[in-house]
DNA sequence: GTCTATAACCGGATAGAC
DNA sequence: GTCTATCCGGTTATAGAC
């Protein structure tokens, strides 16, 4: 019922027109009368298909999301222990999201903002964010070496935050190449492997339970 | 040379009214020319004192900055341990911005652009940040215990961090009263505390040499 | 330097006719 | 589904007064 051709044409012209001016022309100059002109359509007729201007945004993150799966690819099954499975899935995140530098921090603005459907967190991201949360799934389920049976489901929600944080940090590095970022992220993933090891051998003290306790508070959110 | 007392009040009168707006309707229906209004001041002389509508933000930072530290006052020299010091800081914190819940999801877009003066790395934040950081060197300071020496210098920062991720979570927060950024506060400043004496007795594991290697990381960059 | 008043521009968003 | 007309608010411009 909602394949109607004309309808979907329609609104492929518009989301092409959109990121073409976006490239052009960064997010704050590609008006939306602009992409409506060089769709060919009128102003009101975007907005019949598109809520507002940042549901424009969203096909960006569903390109970025869907190109970085297609990085990992099968290479992540042939990695065993969870350091080079999750290092690997990190490193062809950040190659995929390189190309987006420039415009992210227009494209981030609106992410942070909770009342916007971009938010990561809020319902219309809800999709973008159960899939790559199953990526770090994946991450998890292959590796070789124990995982504390209570530790194990809160994970891949776990180092979805983690990525993200280390996104957060990716936009704000202004250093070249982002080298930064990548020696952050290398040193911050040997951080996690080893606490996970850890975490999955030693008995339970009050540290541990308090940590566990923290996560139950999350997941409950 | 910028004291005339009548500019100042003003200019006093402008932040306080777009303050009361801000609380009253959210930041986008806080209209500048309803805070002009309310403050008895044509439009035009709204934009004479506040560039833009976000430098009435940065002003809301300073403000609740100033707040936050009335708040704590010298009830925090009569705290002794770590964990009641830094529960009173951030109960303190987290009273203080309350009423502004409604519009600090616009407060954090602007924060997460790297591009925008608010973004609290950006040089023009660097002072309210350095005095932020400075608040958190008090809790260190003052605190009864064993702290390691090669810790302690990165805490005051790293506790800032941690706080402003407590403060991303508040501005996501929708339960009732914020009931759960209060909980994950408590429970995590709980955990935090453990954490410091536990890495403050242990020796040099492979854990603690990583952590500590990723904190210089994060200092120089 | 401080302030008023008014008009205008621009772009995101909406209403309602067809 | 698509259009045109319109609203709304941030921002700027102007011209002038204390």
């Amino acid at each position: 019922m909602k394949q109607r051709p004309k309808a979907v044409a329609t609104k492929a012209k518009i989301l092409a027109a959109a990121l073409e001016l976006f490239r052009e022309r960064g997010y704050e100059a590609a008006t939306m009368r602009a992409i409506a002109k060089r769709a060919g359509v009128a102003l009101g007729n975007a907005y019949y298909y598109f809520g507002s201007k940042e549901h424009l945004i969203q096909a960006f993150y569903d390109r970025t999301h869907v190109d970085h799966v297609a990085a990992v690819g099968t290479k992540l099954d042939d990695l065993k222990d969870l350091k080079s499975r999750l290092l690997w899935v990190m490193r062809k995140k950040l190659e995929t999201i390189e190309p987006y530098h420039r415009f992210a921090g227009l494209l981030f603005r609106s992410a942070a903002d909770p009342n916007s459907p971009l938010n990561p967190f809020s319902p219309d991201s809800q999709p973008v964010r159960r899939e790559a949360t199953e990526l770090f799934a994946r991450v998890v389920e292959g590796a070789q070496g124990p995982i504390a049976k209570d530790l194990k489901p809160e994970l891949p929600n776990l180092l979805w935050l983690y990525h993200m944080g280390i996104v957060l940090y990716w936009i704000h590095d202004k250093s070249e190449g982002r080298w930064r970022t990548w020696k952050l992220m290398e040193r911050s993933v040997d951080l996690i492997a080893k606490l996970i090891a850890v975490a999955s051998l030693t008995g339970l003290g009050p540290v541990r339970r308090a940590a566990l306790g923290l996560l139950q508070e999350l997941r409950a959110a």
